[in-house]
DNA sequence: TCAAAAATTTGGACATATGCCAAATTTGGA
DNA sequence: TCCAAATTTGGCATATGTCCAAATTTTTGA
């Protein structure tokens, strides 16, 4: 999603693995660096600065080398929808007998194929409920999405 | 899940293309051919056999060469389960939403990925439903499995 | 200040999953 | 029986994700 802005998105540009490292980088705040990430992901600093260098370059982070990342502007919006995303999967399971736990890591494994299509149609369905299992859920796109549609 | 019975299996143990083939061989029903996998799935027919023979080695599926595969018992029971999956995912999306069709196209992407616990678990909760928006679901085994906990 | 330690990056290798193409093999119908 | 259609083999390609060893850069503390 280079050239264009966050407003057009599928919610299904990046792989599972490298929406764990946005979210984690979103959740750490500020400049992140390669070590935080590594012990963060459980994986060797290498492939760590390898999957940066990718998001990097499809431009949702700026990658100082040697000095860490941080999101940009669009990587930010972009990663607000990943948690929004996880958080609206879980509360949904947990609404169908799994635990937080269990609803959590349940989504971890599938959320990256869910489009935004579909978690906007059934967060709008749900209330656009403000808490979820792991977190405080902001509406704050996605709100002014269905108003602008 | 070679040497074990149908009765431990976690719901991952297949990509989400495998899961494509046992649900196609399963709909097809009976011996099915190399050419019309390949034209169901749209996949080159060399691709076909490959995909077939990692099955079979798997325990899925028979396949003799040059004639056709069919699936084993225990294929059968796991590919049971993969329809049940996508009947029960499908349905609960329709209660958010979603259109038959986006809750089908929706799943497709991410069932690989949802654990048979988490199956049974919204199975139970929403009271067993006997009809999803793409087929009948069957509950043989999931009915049982209950009562033997 | 500056050398050793720590962090990071590079380059090479490997594994898995998919998929196509061309060539060889087998089947089956005329 | 013989050829066309179906199938399989073997080779190759791409995309992800991962590790290791070596090279590079930064940081730290004497």
């Amino acid at each position: 999603m280079n050239e264009q802005s966050y407003h057009e998105f599928t919610g299904l540009e990046l792989s599972p693995r490298k929406v764990d490292y946005l979210k984690f980088i979103l959740e750490k705040g500020g400049t992140v660096k390669t070590t935080e990430i590594s012990s963060g992901l459980q994986v060797d600093p290498s492939t760590t600065t390898k999957t940066l260098n990718e998001l990097a370059s499809a431009g949702y982070l700026n990658h100082v080398p040697y000095r860490g990342v941080d999101l940009t502007e669009m990587g930010e919006a972009y990663t607000q929808f990943l948690i929004r995303r996880h958080r609206i999967l879980s509360l949904l399971l947990t609404h169908y007998g799994l635990s937080s736990e269990e609803a959590c890591s349940e989504v971890s494994r599938f959320e990256a194929f869910v489009s935004r299509d579909a978690v906007n149609k059934i967060c709008s369905s749900m209330g656009h409920p403000m808490f979820g299992v792991c977190g405080e859920i902001s509406h704050e796109r996605c709100l002014y999405e269905e108003k602008h549609d």
